[in-house]
RNA sequence: GCCGGGGUGGUGAAAUCGGUAUACACGUCAGACUUAAAAUCUGAUGACCGCAAGGUCGUGAGGGUUCGAGUCCCUCCCUCGGCACCA
């Protein structure tokens, strides 16, 4: 090639919608969701269109899963990376509220700016299949689902005490309450924590409302068990299992003085200490109470009535008005409680015990009923020392004294004074003590979970209507749908139906979608019901079951249902012709080859949101015949966060990047690179300005190179055929015959030292991108391009393997840049229009494959130590013996002069290390 | 309190099984090119001692195991996240 030939330069900007374009017209990421042979399914969790546009959070997100993705499909796998948007919901509606604009018109608006911003991220998402929540065509189906779960019975109606943001006017379920630490104290290390929406922010109240729940409860112990199968970031599973909380441990009956037939249920993970129990304690609210207090005597009934009524306030006082209370930690709050006069007896050695009415019991826990142990737990112990209860020890530590009048022990130990169970372990004492009430009938093994089920309902404006009808005539008649089903009733658990659904009628199927109309005051009421029950058109209805005048439901389901199936939405879109019935949101056939989802990516914040409610939801379909797995997401990965500057990124910070800037700036190819190399994905990085320049150079280098005079390529990749006779489309061929001994004559030959420099680096950029350390996988690249422009300026060529090579690797990272230099400067013409049939992207070329004997092949550098420190290295053969390599390294200057005593012995570690052991 | 990440140069960060600590990059310094600057290229860059050869120290702290420890064990500290009057 002539230097003074120059080359074209780098202009990211254009090239970036070239290929845009050329890629979306030709389809190249829309993998034939009907006939695909290898299906993979690359998901990263969808975002939620807020007006400030795409965070480069999520482009960082997407990125990472992008790369996994287009490695997939080089590795000869059919891709599917759908895209769509989470805009129903309160995030968005806040936001409507905020800048007064309507939502569906907002809407309209953000989803137009993130679709822009999605495409210029370079991602090769399949957009045709692209879906928004907040489409009637697709809440039709969350409506659907709705349906479902009523009739079996795993959607109920049902008052509680629940979480109420007064900012958001709405209740909130379990999940969606955050604790913060509201005053950090640097010395005390007192936290004082509220719990706060986490919406915003907004520290949380308690009503009782009756609200829409699922039954998540029913899946507590399959959406535990599971987790030991899926593979995911053991993060996540953790979270799961700590939010879940399973406890195991017995129940165990008390009989009562209180009456003859009261028997209180006690919950206990330590029945070993079965044989130290003093005395019993009740919740406030535990429903023996309301008989104490009847049967209780004169002054002791007005006592006991008073302290029921002041611990009742003081919880609710507590968690409104403690929160200013800087010093006072939430945990120790003093104990208090009061006698009874009742006794209870010890079921196993008929001791009589003590009744107490206690604050620190909780009814929403276990039975609501502990048995005091104060020699073995700590809280018991507290209360028993405050009202000089006895402490009696029923487990000894296995060595050693414990004062059991100054702490409780709470640990394992050996059972004693415990009659037949003396000398027992705690372990085998559990087991035993079930054992022994199982057979007597005084109880049983019993597991309490911390999994509470989850409030549907939100009495706001921008979300699907709750698909259901309330009819005052058939709720008289004590009529509801169900009873208007029999045939379905038999196949629901009794205590499923155990709630008050007289009156309750799904909208028909053939109803739906119920479409949110547009109300102008959208505005939330905070009276406990939704905006939309202003409107009187939506809300009268007929009645499905007797035809009389009845009410819709008005309250919307939460944004977390929207988002809990919207993956098994994606392969079944409407685009799709072989979709002819839309009874079900998904295509039984499409779905039994898409899904689950192969891989799916997103942020640790969803552990115990998203991720828990997607898996229940889809355990429910499962068990309804309508899916036929269990697992949504066989492979998840949590990706890391990306701060700014060392600093978390927010808008009072004023620190936030957008990436907007960035593209236009840099290109998507040098963005994506960078936000790749901060730091390993899972585990975040550390954006910095300074950086990205340098990233930029790295491409611009690798530009040069490809695009540079000394590069062999040109001829190499059949250029020599001369364009006109080339057949089309035949690189595939081109690149395997340069495998092959029919190398073209212009390209050197490689050197085992090139070889071994390659396959390195194809070996580390592989297993890099397998296990998400894109990092890494660039540094790897960094290095050879290091390597191959050393060997340019001492050979002035390198092959065109090593140029193809390195444009492979780089794909998945830098599409853009990766596509031109491929098909300009190693292939061609692009050809024009669809018709022509030949185009190849790279991003469809197959993967370099890399040969472990030509990493292994040649020298090596030898570390030699003496007595573990490191003083030399030498370069010798691969795979010489140890006492060639004792020969070798015990002559080297810098080693033998520590050697002249001549006591000494080795220590090979093969092709790496020689370790001389002096003696002293 | 319990459970999980993490703590490595001036900075972001690397380091299969226990085997060269600091790869790769940023920054800084020096040099080349240039009238000059930018860009680009080359070199140096953990700390300390030394003219040098070379040496000593060094992965949050302190112990231990080992020929050899960032990595394993024990006791702590800090930090981020999850759970928590959970019986």
């Amino acid at each position: 090639m002539n230097k003074a030939e120059k080359p074209e330069s780098w202009d990211p900007k254009k090239i970036e919608a070239k290929w845009s374009e050329i890629w979306s017209r030709e389809g190249i990421y829309e993998p034939d969701l009907n006939s695909a042979k290898k299906p993979y399914y690359n998901l990263m969790m969808f975002p939620y269109p807020s007006a400030e546009g795409l965070h480069v959070g999520n482009m960082y997100a997407f990125c990472g899963s992008d790369i996994y993705g287009r490695h997939q499909r080089m590795r000869g796998n059919d891709v599917f990376e759908p895209i769509g948007l989470d805009g129903f919901g309160i995030h968005s509606e806040n936001f409507a509220l905020k800048i007064g604009q309507h939502p569906m018109e907002l809407s309209k608006k953000t989803e137009a700016n993130f679709y822009r911003q999605l495409h210029m991220i370079g991602n090769s998402f399949a957009w045709d299949e692209k879906l928004e929540t907040y489409d009637p065509s697709y809440y039709r189906f969350t409506q659907l689902i709705f349906v479902q779960l009523f009739k079996s019975g795993l959607a109920y109606r049902g008052k509680a005490t629940v979480n109420w943001c007064p900012h958001c006017l709405t209740v909130l379920a379990d999940e969606q309450v955050l604790k913060k630490s509201k005053i950090k104290m640097q010395k005390s290390k007192i936290d004082e924590e509220v719990e706060v929406c986490e919406r915003c922010g907004t520290e949380v109240e308690r009503r009782d409302l009756s609200q829409w729940f699922f039954r998540i409860t029913n899946y507590a112990g399959r959406l535990l068990k599971n987790l030991d199968s899926i593979d995911w970031s053991e993060k996540v599973k953790v979270a799961q299992r700590n939010w879940i909380g399973k406890s195991e441990g017995a129940k165990l009956m008390f009989a009562s003085d209180i009456e003859s037939d009261a028997l209180i249920e006690v919950f206990t993970t330590r029945p070993d200490t079965i044989f130290g129990v003093t005395f019993l304690v009740l919740a406030p609210e535990h429903p023996l109470v309301t008989t104490i207090i009847n049967k209780a005597k004169g002054l002791l009934q007005q006592q006991i009535r008073n302290f029921v009524d002041y611990s009742l306030k003081k919880t609710e006082s507590e968690r409104i008005g403690a929160k200013f209370e800087a010093k006072k930690s939430v945990k120790k709050q003093e104990k208090e409680g009061i006698f009874t006069g009742f006794y209870a007896t010890n079921p196993l050695n008929g001791e009589e015990v003590p009744i107490y009415i206690a604050d620190y019991v909780l009814m929403s826990y276990g039975t609501g009923a502990v048995m005091g142990v104060p020699a073995h737990d700590e809280r018991d112990f507290e209360f028993a020392k405050k009202y000089k209860l006895e402490i009696k020890p029923a487990i000894v530590p296995k060595e050693g004294e414990w004062d059991f009048s100054q702490n409780a022990f709470t640990e394992e130990g050996v059972l004693a004074n415990s009659g037949q169970f003396d000398g027992l372990t705690t372990e085998d004492g559990i087991q035993s003590v079930i054992n022994y009430i199982n057979e007597n009938h005084l109880g049983s093994s019993f597991a309490t979970w911390h999994l509470r089920d989850w409030i549907i309902s939100r009495q706001r404006y921008w979300g699907p209507p709750i698909p259901m009808i309330f009819c005052e005539k058939c709720a008289a008649d004590g009529k509801s749908w169900f009873t208007e089903n029999k045939t379905q009733i038999s196949k629901v658990k009794n205590q499923n139906l155990d709630w008050g659904h007289a009156g309750w009628y799904p909208v028909p199927e053939e109803d739906l979608p119920v479409e949110l109309p547009y109300v102008k005051n959208f505005k939330p009421t905070g009276s406990g019901v939704s905006p939309l029950a202003a409107d009187s058109n939506f809300v009268n209805v007929k009645c499905p079951g007797c035809g009389s005048q009845a009410k819709r439901e008005t309250d919307v389901s939460d944004t977390f249902l929207d988002s809990a199936w919207y993956f098994l939405r994606y392969p079944s879109q409407i685009q799709n012709p072989k979709v002819k019935s839309q009874k079900l949101p998904w295509d039984a056939e499409i779905t039994k080859k898409w899904l689950p989802v192969d891989m799916y990516i997103g942020g640790a914040e969803h552990a115990v949101l998203h991720l828990l409610y997607s898996r229940f939801l889809t355990m429910a379909l499962y068990d309804m015949g309508l899916v036929n797995f269990e697992e949504p997401f066989t492979k998840f990965r949590v990706n890391g966060l990306l701060i700014k500057d060392g600093a978390k990124m927010s808008k009072s910070k004023g620190n936030v990047v957008n990436p907007d800037d960035y593209i236009q700036k840099f290109g998507a190819d040098t963005l994506r690179c960078y936000l790749m190399f901060c730091g390993r994905f899972s585990q975040g990085g550390d954006f910095r300005d300074t950086g990205i320049e340098g990233m930029q150079r790295f491409l611009r280098r690798v530009w040069k190179l490809a695009t540079g005079p000394v590069s062999g390529n040109i001829e190499a990749l059949g250029h020599s055929l001369g364009r006109d006779q080339r057949p089309v489309g035949n690189l595939h061929e081109a690149h395997r015959s340069q495998n092959s001994e029919s190398t073209p004559s212009r390209a050197p030959s490689l050197k085992a030292d090139d070889e071994r420099m390659m396959h390195k680096t194809i070996k580390k950029v592989t297993q890099d991108i397998e296990s998400l350390d894109y990092n890494t996988a660039l540094a790897a690249l960094m290095e050879w391009m290091n390597f191959l422009e050393a060997k340019v300026s001492k050979v002035s060529q390198i092959s065109s393997e090593e140029t193809r090579t390195l444009l492979l690797l780089l794909a998945p990272f830098a599409p853009f840049m990766t596509e031109e230099l491929w098909q300009t400067v190693s292939r061609g013409q692009v050809p024009e229009t669809r018709d022509e049939k030949s185009f190849r992207s790279i991003h469809q070329e197959k993967w370099p494959e890399f040969d472990e004997d030509k990493i292994k092949s040649g020298k090596t550098m030898l570390i030699v130590q003496v007595d573990g420190k490191m003083r030399e290295k030498v370069e010798v053969d691969v795979g010489i013996s140890k006492d060639e390599a004792e020969d070798v390294a015990s002559k080297l200057e810098k080693v033998s002069k520590y050697l002249e005593s001549g006591k000494y012995s080795a220590i090979y570690v093969p092709n790496k290390i020689i370790n001389f052991v002096t003696e002293k």
